[in-house]
DNA sequence: GGTTGACCCTGACCCTGCGTCAGGGTTGGA
DNA sequence: TCCAACCCTGACGCAGGGTCAGGGTCAACC
């Protein structure tokens, strides 16, 4: 007769392995001596060591009772079963592995590359690292919510650092962040970026991931929150004021 | 401002998940509105979402927070690291893979093809099937305890087979599971079977898993455990006998 | 016969990353 | 006014054990 450490030991596992598969039903209890000690025929220790055989094998612990007694048709098909869960869990740490490997660096974390040169590209141009990052963010949302118009609206910015008085505006917002909200400068700033936006057919209606974007945008500051509400306010009487005129 | 299923969704996660990442300290608590309900940013939106890119990517929660505010050497590394147990993992796996095809039909499951063949063997001279199994048993007990002596066992094994006085041996064991333990016939049978072990140099000690073997014989039937007893108990005294002449 | 160290017992909490109740309260539209 | 669809907290469950905590037992040695 064996103890439990005795069978555990025979077996290459721990005791409280032992004392777990009785937990599950997987064994079953043996008789108890004078003392309420465990007493284990040898029958347990073979019993043990088939069970651990398929454990080891990567055979979840609650099949593994049904996989002992089953014929060997039953037999084969849970084992084509098992591995082919095993493959699973292989293919979807493989996609990990892959997507680690994408994530370099930085701002590489989540965005393409030629995004990450738009910020670059935003940084040489002097624009304040608070912007940029708030520009990240935008792309982040983006792209988790809108990915199919990534490439088009890589195009629209780039265009636009190439554009004088695009660039020119941007630049101009970024100086404002940290001004009054009712500084004068601020409407002419307002006057300009409308215009720019009736001349770019901008209807300012905003699609699902842009209105994150805005309230990002007026999250950060009194004055680019002035500026949003003033030029939704003014994209909005455009549009009913054409409705108007189409009636 | 979103609530908390907007925020899952924007992120493509379970209302759970927000729920999971504010108990584990991964995203602060945002600000409650009148009646209690979450309210958040979109600043939070963006968090999620980086958070979910390492998630996706393998990263483990505990680990999320170290990376979003890591520098891009710390960063490197923590992917490195990170990357490594994937693929540690991975190779788990595809050793489990390994063995569960190994594991074709029943004594497979344990066994190499020269032991199945022995109890294949076995069956063929008539042995019975609870004979069978015990000797399969016997085998998985030798594996697990003392494989390397497995080579020599098998060879010997073959051998007994060849060999007719131990085959007829092995035949009158496994008729005698069901005498009586007091039969005549086990007493010839134990007179020949302790005759065998001294012509073959078998001095009945048993190293650690034969005794395993032996007491689950003997836990078979009670004619079998007389047996066991008896060579043990004649064993024994020869080797006391065999000390006395050499002092 | 007392001590010591190695065993044994049960019960319970810990890990991961949430899913899934249970048992409520709130909101917004028909 | 009612109903569906939200929201809340709290708790258990999963796989496979690890790791205390707080005790009892056994064997050997002094």
């Amino acid at each position: 007769m064996l103890t439990i450490s005795q069978l555990a030991a025979t077996a290459g596992v721990t005791v409280r392995t032992v004392r777990h598969y009785h937990h599950i039903g997987l064994m079953p209890e043996p008789e108890r001596d004078a003392s309420g000690y465990r007493r284990y025929s040898a029958q347990a220790a073979v019993d043990l060591i088939r069970i651990r055989t398929l454990a080891d094998a990567g055979v979840p612990l609650v099949r593994i009772d049904a996989l002992l007694h089953a014929q060997p048709a039953e037999f084969a098909a849970a084992i084509t079963d098992i591995d082919a869960e095993l493959q699973r869990k292989i293919d979807q740490l493989t996609e990990y592995r892959g997507r680690i490997a994408e994530l370099a660096v930085g701002e590489r974390l989540v965005l393409p590359p030629e995004v990450v040169a738009i910020l670059n590209r935003m940084r040489d141009l002097g624009v304040s690292e608070q912007r940029v990052r708030l520009e990240r963010d935008s792309w982040i949302l983006m792209q988790a919510l809108d990915p199919h118009v990534m490439p088009q609206r890589i195009r629209e910015k780039n265009a636009g650092f190439d554009d004088p008085e695009t660039l020119r505006l941007y630049l101009a917002c970024d100086q404002s962040v940290d001004w009054n909200p009712h500084d004068p400068r601020l409407d002419q700033l307002i006057d300009d970026l409308d215009a720019w936006e009736i001349e770019h057919e901008r209807d300012g209606s905003q699609p699902g991931y842009l209105k994150l974007v805005s309230s990002r945008i007026s999250e950060a500051s009194p004055a680019w929150q002035r500026i949003v509400d003033a030029l939704a306010h003014r994209a909005d009487r455009r549009r009913t004021a054409g409705r108007k005129r189409t009636r």
